[in-house]
DNA sequence: GTGGAATACGAAAACAGTTTTCAAAATCGG
DNA sequence: CCGATTTTGAAAACTGTTTTCGTATTCCAC
């Protein structure tokens, strides 16, 4: 079984800096540092992908399993004001969260087999879009460009579809 | 005062068209037609844009106020799944729905001040999104594009916002 | 036309994800 | 430490949508 994709490490020295600047956020704000929001920018910059908050709620009981929901929802909200986090939304209902570190701006494809998502990014793509809107008369503030399709790799795609059945299953 | 955009005169021959489409989908698949149906199908058609289930309901019961909402949500869901109509959602928490008779494919771009919503197509766009498709290894069943902005002409897209205003109010 | 099985309706309840409320607990500058 | 201010967690509320369920309508066979 071939490996299927190098699973990326968590640079430590990052997330450090993630903290650092979300700490400096909430200084700036006049808001209080508190256990519960540690823990959970903690355990949320240690994950990665396009998390949701029942995913990040699970992990993050496990360092504090008296953490709730709302707790959850108002850090996520704080992480999004802060320009460190952005909200993703790809059409299954739930909101997801990303921590905007490998590039400043990109794009999704979304795989409605195994629900994998690629991220793309494409300069001429961005400088159409500017064009079409000058053509309107338009000005951009951010757009969202979603690819909803299927892997070709039918192998790869399988494999991962099967990995999260698994998964849930527990 | 300009004119600010010639609103497009709704065509009764497409609008029977697609009547006819819809109650032939009904056949096909073994449903019944109904009066309430036919009211929500006859009002649909006859607006024009990017319409919630709220405006359809609300126009919908001018004609018959016994109408409720579950009739609405499961017209518009037999709608969609009869390829009439599409359903979109542009981030404000609600549905949206279009008689797709413009053009076949289009991306929006929304203004976030007036709430205008102006479509396009770009083959070139299409294009270049295919090609990135192709590089990922992936296949592209459907994609959506929309460009979060403002309109550069402050006087229309004020005066619109105002008419809004007033709608709402009134 | 009627009978009657199949389908659709509408009001209200249920649902899912998210937000808000509120009383108790934690933070932190003085 | 004090005390004003903020935060927390459980539960309630909210929003848009879906489902339920008893009644009403459709429509095919006769
Ligand atoms: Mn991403
Ligand atoms: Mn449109
Ligand atoms: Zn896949
Ligand atoms: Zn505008």
């Amino acid at each position: 079984m071939a490996p299927v994709k190098p699973k990326k490490q968590i640079d430590e020295n990052l997330v450090k800096e993630k903290e650092t600047a979300f700490a400096e956020f909430i200084q700036r704000k006049g808001l209080k540092t508190t256990r519960q929001r540690n823990t959970i920018i903690a355990t949320f910059f240690r994950l990665q992908g396009h998390i949701s908050v029942e995913e990040l709620l699970n992990e993050v009981k496990k360092a504090n399993p008296r953490i709730g929901y709302a707790t959850v929802y108002r850090t996520l909200h704080l992480l999004v004001e802060s320009g460190l986090v952005e909200e993703r939304r790809f059409g299954d209902g739930l909101a997801r969260y990303e921590g905007h570190s490998d590039v400043e701006h990109h794009d999704h494809m979304i795989c409605l087999d195994c629900g994998e998502i690629f991220e793309f990014y494409n300069p001429r793509l961005e400088a159409l879009q500017e064009k079409l809107a000058e053509e309107n008369d338009f000005q951009i503030y951010r757009h969202r460009l979603e690819l909803y399709g299927a892997c070709k790799d039918k192998e790869a795609c399988s494999h991962r579809k099967r990995k999260k059945v698994e998964q849930a299953a527990g």
